[in-house]
DNA sequence: CGCCTGTTTGAGAAGACTCAAAACGGGTGG
DNA sequence: CCACCCGTTTTGAGTCTTCTCAAACAGGCG
């Protein structure tokens, strides 16, 4: 079995025991393949199950009462997803895979044990949250103030950031496995409008594309024009106490 | 001393065995009185603490390249803020408050500890942490997809179903301590479009205002237009494990 | 009473939207 | 292997919402 990708996302960020690391084997039960454009979950359905993202990508989105649709945002690999239905039984938005992907479900219930049984690994959970909270402020704040070349921008950019997380080496070019209504529905623009930006930033020279690749020219100055900050790096976890000895010698 | 806010928020969802209340006592530390516009927190400044709203109204907001201001949440009594800063030691954001409040300190460390000792208390944040990714989720769709009237109506919604949190009875009007600009970079518009917005919800009969004090009177048909859901309300905590005996005693 | 901050109003401009049609491209069936 | 089809992207024209700039107005405080 491939190795799970919570565990990698959590490694990343603390030093595990194997106490720890046994905990988290048990947790992710089985397995859903999902096809692209394919929903785990139904926004206003009832919901108690929480998933974890084990490869590929998925976005949670929410529609509204005028029939306009809002993408509150993307997940990947490692990501623990449905997490509003910890705080409640209805699900708060549609979460639909982008591409193929593979996610493991995980009972509300199993959390609640591993909380007690490993804090450490909730409150690396709970930092990870945190910063999760920050990257949708940045999108927020994206949305609310900026233009759509701005929006757009910082969309490539967290995504080019996110993909070197995994892949290792400098990436500057990716698949964009999105139409460009589902862009516009990410960063509050339509897809006409979308469709006419992405023209005037190639015009411009700060992004080639051709079929769905996308290629980032000028990093740079997209990343100062926009202000990105990539969240996607190292979380604080030094307030995290040490795990005790019993623990450590296994 | 006044009751613990934190307390007080955590006991409403989940019933506190006295270990756990007493963990909670020596959490708050040091308190803060905040005069209205003072800063808590500035954006891109080291901070390591977080802080509980004890009394009053905080806002987080962000500074854009461009000069232009997000505000990103409000929180209220009982609120646990600064939560950026688990996740870095920079703070993401410019907390400020709005009116008079009352807030009090706590180390990153002294939570470290108590997600150890107090497994449900974490349990417990990091439901209320879900939750309030839901609620700004709610922002993020309103700002992307909605027109100017719906996400006044939208702010002024949630802002009574929060005072209705507190005061018990059915509150239709209240003071509006913030300018039209604050207004505007809550819900990403200008002041001026706020004054204008305004004025056409008052000629359409939604709303009536005299100086600060702002009266919903269509509340049915705002909530309507706009699909508001109260995010204030119960979060589901049955997946938390039971207290043990032990604890329980006490 | 004057000042300062915040609100309102007006006029014109810009950005994003709608509707509509044409072009593109990948996939399927003949 | 080609022709067709469907979903997507592009382009055009005109409109609407929101923004900018500017000035007048209100209200609370020293």
């Amino acid at each position: 079995m491939r190795r799970d990708a919570l565990t990698t996302r959590l490694e990343q960020h603390l030093p595990l025991t194997s106490s720890e690391r046994r905990a988290l084997e048990t947790l992710a039960q089985r397995e859903r393949r999902l096809k692209p454009g394919e929903t785990l979950m139904i926004q206003d359905q009832p919901n108690d199950q929480l998933f974890i993202v084990q490869q590929g990508w998925v976005h949670s989105a929410r529609t509204l009462v005028n029939g306009a649709r809002q993408i509150v945002g993307f997940h990947y690999a490692g990501d623990l997803i449905g997490t509003s239905s910890i705080a409640w039984t209805i699900a708060t938005n549609t979460v639909t895979s982008v591409g193929d992907s593979i996610v493991s479900e995980l009972a509300k219930a199993a959390l609640g044990r591993m909380f007690e049984q490993e804090p450490r690994l909730a409150a690396t959970l709970y930092a990870i949250a945190a910063a999760d909270s920050v990257a949708m402020g940045d999108r927020l704040t994206s949305v609310g103030r900026m233009g759509a070349v701005e929006r757009l921008s910082l969309m490539l950019l967290d995504i080019l950031a996110r993909l070197r997380v995994t892949a290792g080496g400098i990436v500057d070019s990716f698949d964009l496995p999105l139409t460009q209504q589902d862009i516009g529905d990410a960063v509050g623009l339509t897809k006409v409008h979308v469709s006419r930006t992405f023209g005037e930033m190639e015009r411009r020279g700060l992004i080639a594309r051709s079929g769905r690749r996308v290629r980032v020219l000028q990093e740079r100055e997209l990343t100062a024009m926009t202000g990105f900050i990539d969240r996607h790096g190292v979380i604080a976890t030094d307030w995290i106490p040490a795990p005790h000895a019993t623990a450590e010698a296994a």
